[in-house]
DNA sequence: CTTGTATCGGTAACCGGTGTCAGCATTATG
DNA sequence: CATAATGCTGACACCGGTTACCGATACAAG
């Protein structure tokens, strides 16, 4: 059976393969009867090749299983393929919504995700991620709030060289490197709800220090008392930091104050979820007693009692943009229409907010 | 100021290098005055090497801040430095719990963690997977339930030439390709404890079928009521798919049951959430009227109300195991001690079980 | 017959590291 | 002192793709 000829004729393509199992461009190259440097037109879609010769050479890869070794592939290009996602947000649901969005718009392409997560307060952060960059070599780079909003990070990648998106809750930086919600327009609307449902004596619990998402949700906020003519002592607004703990904290210094608030907006789903929680140790019905919002829209926001009235982030589409607006211009051509860098947050209307029961003034 | 030996002396070494700005090995190699098959060795810890040569040329390396090419790296070694990890998982927190464990092995190491969701029913979810292992090449990769219980995926890995090591709730492996938690003993130790409250009418949502931690998990339920001499009617078991969802259509089914359950072991704190919900829309009290065990410890389960008596799952060690058994043997020497297989789970005793109100027989 | 254009191959060098093996200097041995 | 063993190092080819450059061929047009 073993003919003298194996690995020259058709037939015996097999044995002319790596012993790896994975087959070279120069297996496709001698079994299609052209060069390697054809081989690696067609791979790269070089618009000077015979419609003929293309289709012969995309038969026998289609035959033999080929696929180009990207390692190599990177090291001849002088870059590779890999995109990172730089994140240091505690939100599990949040950072996972990212991945989904980035991974859908990388599917398809030759990129593959690396994720990162970082240690906000670590002194070390920034030579951390540089490291990373360094070694990697990556193309480019998604981050996400809240490590997203500090400009020594962005100006880190620029001076490495590494492309980079943004993502955060207002336009910090140009359009090309970032895509944005409006936190702050939302949280207004929001707010005009709890407004327009009657309340007056509505409490915030803010986010924490330093973080971007929690200054614009605070002025959306502020925005809509302002708008309404509604006063806002200091002792209505409590800080949070975006944990369960933070916001039942929050919640009691103030629940403490006489007379209460009426209705409270969360930060988040999660402080929302602690509001709830102390909210019921005092006997406090909601939303009967206390109306709240939060933001986010994650899962916890529908799972606690009652379902929770919150602001829906497009988290996972704002993470598709980001991604290809990352690999813009390298994506095999295709449609290339610019991507958006605003996205527009929603309010999802649940049980948690009812008017007031006792309306005065 | 141009000397004409510019590039060759030393102090004039950063004209010599790449114009990407990372030096490369020959420029170590130039300036320190070796072949860089020296700097190679020094690299990869050669044991035959003068201590002045590496010391000489580790100093080069540092002055210059040169990062061995990763990619050129895997090109000459013929396998890459990346570890996916596998999921089709819907719960986020479980998910980031993973991921966070595989970083924390591979920190210091020169793996990276590559992410790929699969689209469990998806019927090409076996060729989706193929085709990610062998267009990438991984070195090896993380299996996280549900997926990891499938059988004819590890054997695809393994007909790639792919590690592979397998997370679950049991040991259905070899020990080389297994990390497994003891999701029988533990669900029967929690049941016991109902019991031992006075528990006798108790209800199970179990989990989806297929799922082998659903298996063990009722295993362990049922193991612990056949120990005690309980009944265990088919009425007394309802199915859930371990979404929140579903754990409040199974909790309406049991309380349903006249007389219904005075507790219910929930497979996993997600469906616990819900027959929380149902509960509560019932208007009954837990845990007076209600006892609840959760399982997982996700962080719903401390901040639903009451807080959630649940079955601690040290995922992230698990991850954290499984990662290193991947790279064991290729890690840079150092402990190589064994891994272990088998991880326990523990009670976490919150305030949603107490004795039920009406004891009978 | 010449010229031009489109398509493809050959050769070589390169990307940034690796393995193999031979060579050199130094030391141990007879 | 000659020889062998040892320790250390470099030359060279190679991993699987890339580009650059030039040359070859075919076929159409002038």
């Amino acid at each position: 059976m073993a003919f003298p000829q194996d690995g020259l004729v058709w037939s015996g393509y097999v044995v002319a393969m790596q012993k790896t199992g994975q087959p070279t461009i120069n297996d496709v190259a001698r079994i299609a009867g052209v060069s390697k440097k054809t081989v690696s037109r067609v791979i790269n879609r070089s618009p000077l090749l015979n419609d003929d010769t293309r289709k012969r050479v995309e038969d026998v890869i289609g035959e033999l299983g080929y696929i180009p070794n990207p390692q190599a592939r990177a090291l001849a290009l002088r870059r590779n393929f890999l995109i990172g996602l730089v994140h240091d947000n505690p939100n599990a649901q949040t950072v996972l919504n990212v991945q989904q969005g980035m991974l859908e718009a990388l599917q398809g392409t030759e990129f593959e995700m690396v994720v990162r997560p970082l240690d906000r307060g670590s002194a070390t952060m920034l030579d951390d991620l540089r490291h990373f960059l360094e070694r990697q070599r990556l193309f480019g780079v998604l981050l996400m709030p809240p490590v997203s909003e500090n400009d020594s990070v962005a100006k880190l990648c620029d001076s490495i060289g590494c492309r980079y998106v943004r993502m955060g809750s207002a336009v910090i930086d140009d359009t090309e490197h970032m895509v944005a919600s409006n936190d702050r327009e939302a949280v207004r609307t929001a707010t005009e709800y709890l407004i327009e449902q009657g309340h007056r004596r509505i409490g915030l619990v803010a986010g924490p220090h330093g973080f971007r998402s929690a200054r614009e949700r605070r002025l959306g906020f502020e925005d809509a008392l302002a708008a309404a003519g509604i006063a806002l002592p200091r002792s209505m607004i409590a800080d949070g930091n975006y944990t369960f703990e933070s916001g039942l904290v929050a919640a009691e210094r103030l629940l403490d104050v006489m007379p209460r608030p009426t209705a409270i907006f969360s930060s988040n789903d999660e402080m929302a979820a602690g509001i709830i929680h102390a909210a019921r140790q005092r006997g406090l019905d909601i939303p009967r007693d206390l109306s709240i919002i939060g933001f986010d829209d994650t899962p916890i926001a529908a799972h606690v009692w009652p379902p929770l009235t919150t602001v829906r982030w497009p988290i996972a589409s704002m993470a598709r943009s980001a991604a290809l607006k990352l690999i813009a211009g390298v994506d095999d051509g295709s449609d290339q229409v610019e991507e958006p860098s605003l996205f527009l947050s929603t309010l999802i209307r649940r049980a948690s907010v009812s008017p007031p029961i006792d309306i005065e003034t």
